[in-house]
Parts: structure tokens; sequence; C-alpha cells
DNA sequence: TCCGGGATGTTATAATATCACGCTCTCGGT
DNA sequence: ACCGAGAGCGTGATATTATAACATCCCGGA
């Protein structure tokens, strides 16, 4: 992601907050500004990690806190099976997407609207859906 | 699920071991006992608290070797949004599996087949699949 | 018998995530 | 201006989940 794409993801996401009547905090948005920079999952210890250089602080809760606003707000999915987070573009705000994930290089794609339950159980009700699917993009079968 | 139906589970979980040329031990075989009498997904700290009357040891390796050789084999799949794990009643080798979880019981419910990747990216190549559905099952809708 | 590999036991530690408490803002009401 | 409520955040401690590293046991084949 380039910087100037960067900058325009950040003041979206800013923008994306105010509608929904909550604030994209300087420490919400350095974490946020973190995940997007990452070039794919990025684990909640590396953010902490990364925030350390900052104002003092940077302890679990504070990314943990952050992560969880961001999840609400849809920017940020969390990839369930491998404990880490990636940023998102579309900014939906219920949490369901498919994810795409290569596990050569990284690069994880987002999808949306799933068709699927043709085969839920009789009667069941969807509330929240985990979809990951992890295999070789193009580029790395190809390269 | 009764006795006789964990019974018969066990037994035929013992066939399909030995099809593939290994063994279901006294330790895996207890641990996906108590995964199948478990009414919903478990943690690995609960198997290993269960499993410490049994014969002497019980540490964290324990458990999560014989998860590890009965995921492999097929008979048990994780809950990856909630890091516990539940019993497989098919034997299928490949992991995949599309599962139901009800958010109130716990039942889960489990089918295969999915036909899904309608909307991956051009040319992408999948190689394992998450897809966990949380919500609620008919008897607690109607319950 | 002797070896070799699979399975297990054992100790320690890594990695992930949450709780509980208190401080400081800011915003409205008075 | 003053107060009180609530959001956001800092901080220390702790809970939960998972693996590394090495020792030991056991069983089958040479
Ligand atoms: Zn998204
Ligand atoms: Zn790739
Ligand atoms: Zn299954
Ligand atoms: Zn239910």
């Amino acid at each position: 992601m380039t910087t100037d794409s960067l900058i325009k993801a950040l003041d979206a996401a800013e923008a994306h907050c105010l509608e929904r009547g909550e604030k994209l905090t300087p420490v919400r948005k350095r974490v946020l500004e973190l995940v997007l920079e990452a070039d794919g999952p990025v684990k909640a210890y590396d953010l902490l990690e990364a925030l350390k250089p900052g104002p003092g602080s940077a302890k679990p809760p504070t990314v943990y806190r952050a992560l969880d606003f961001l999840m609400t707000a849809g920017l940020v999915h969390k990839v369930e099976a491998l404990n880490a987070f990636v940023g998102c573009s579309h900014a939906h705000d219920d949490g369901g997407a498919e994810l795409y994930i290569c596990s050569d290089c990284g690069n994880v794609e987002e999808r949306h609207g799933a068709p699927l339950p043709m085969n839920a159980p009789a009667g069941f009700v969807i509330q929240r859906s985990v979809v990951e699917h992890f295999g070789q993009c193009a580029n790395c079968r190809t390269g």
C-alpha cells in the first residue's frame, strides 16, 4: 500500500467512524495504520512492539481495545485460524467476509456476499460466519 | 450421546486408524472419548483437567499431541473461533467441514461438500478451508 | 540381543488475551 | 463556574492457550 492510499484509507476510516457517532482516536488510528501497512495478517503483539517507540505506553489492553473498536467498526477483521488481524478496505458494518489467505506470501483477498448456506441444519439462524480459505494465490503459483 | 453409540464410535475410530496404519493409543482414545462425551466444543485445558484423575500424568503436551493426532486422522475438528474442539462422526480424511454451532446450547452440526468458492480470487488454489457458522439452532429458537 | 523410531513423560516457557482499578478528559446540566 | 457521568486510556497483574526441548519407555525388526 502506498503512502498516499494509506492516508486516504485513514481519512476514509475517520469519516466512517464519525458517521457511526464514534471517534477514531490517535491510538486507534495508529493501530489501524500499522495493520494497513502490513503486507499480510498481523499479530497483536507485533502491533504492541510497533507501538512501543511511541509515547510511553503500549500494554496489551491498549492494542486489544483498539482492535476491538476497529473490528466493531468494520475496519479490521480477525483471522481466527491465525490469531491475527487484517485491514478491511470495504468498511462494511456487518462482520462477515470471506478471506482468501495465501500461505506463501501472506496476501489476503476479501470477498463478500457468500451465498453458501444451502446445507445449514433446518431452522438454524446464522448470526456470525467465519470463512477463511488458505492456499496459494495466483502469483505464488506461477512464480 | 449414549454409552452404546460412544463405544461404537470409539471402535469405529480404532478401525479407521488401523486402516491408516496408525494406532489409537489409550491416551488418544481417552481424549477422543472425552471430546465425544462433551455436549459441545470442548477446551484443551478442560480435557487436561478431565485426564488428571487418570493414569498419572496429564500435562499440556499430552492433550495437544493427542488432539493433533485426532485432527490429522479426521476424528476431531478444531473450532478456530473458539479455540475448542469437537468430535467428528464422519471420519473423513480431508480436514474440511462446515460447522454450525449454536451459541445457546453449544450443539454443533457438521456438513460437508461445500461447493462454495464461486468468488475466489482468480487462480487461487484452496488447500484448507475454515467455515464456522454461529447462531441459534432450531431447538433454541422455539424453546 | 541390540538398535531405532514412535509415543509418552516432564520441565519450562512462549504466545495470546482479559481483568480490575484509577486517572483524565470532555460534555451537559445546573 | 461547578459538578457528575461516561468514554478513553494507562498500568499492573493475571488468565488462557500452545509449544519447545529433552528424557524415558516400549516395541518390532535386524
Ligand atoms: Zn471487510
Ligand atoms: Zn501468494
Ligand atoms: Zn468431520
Ligand atoms: Zn441450540
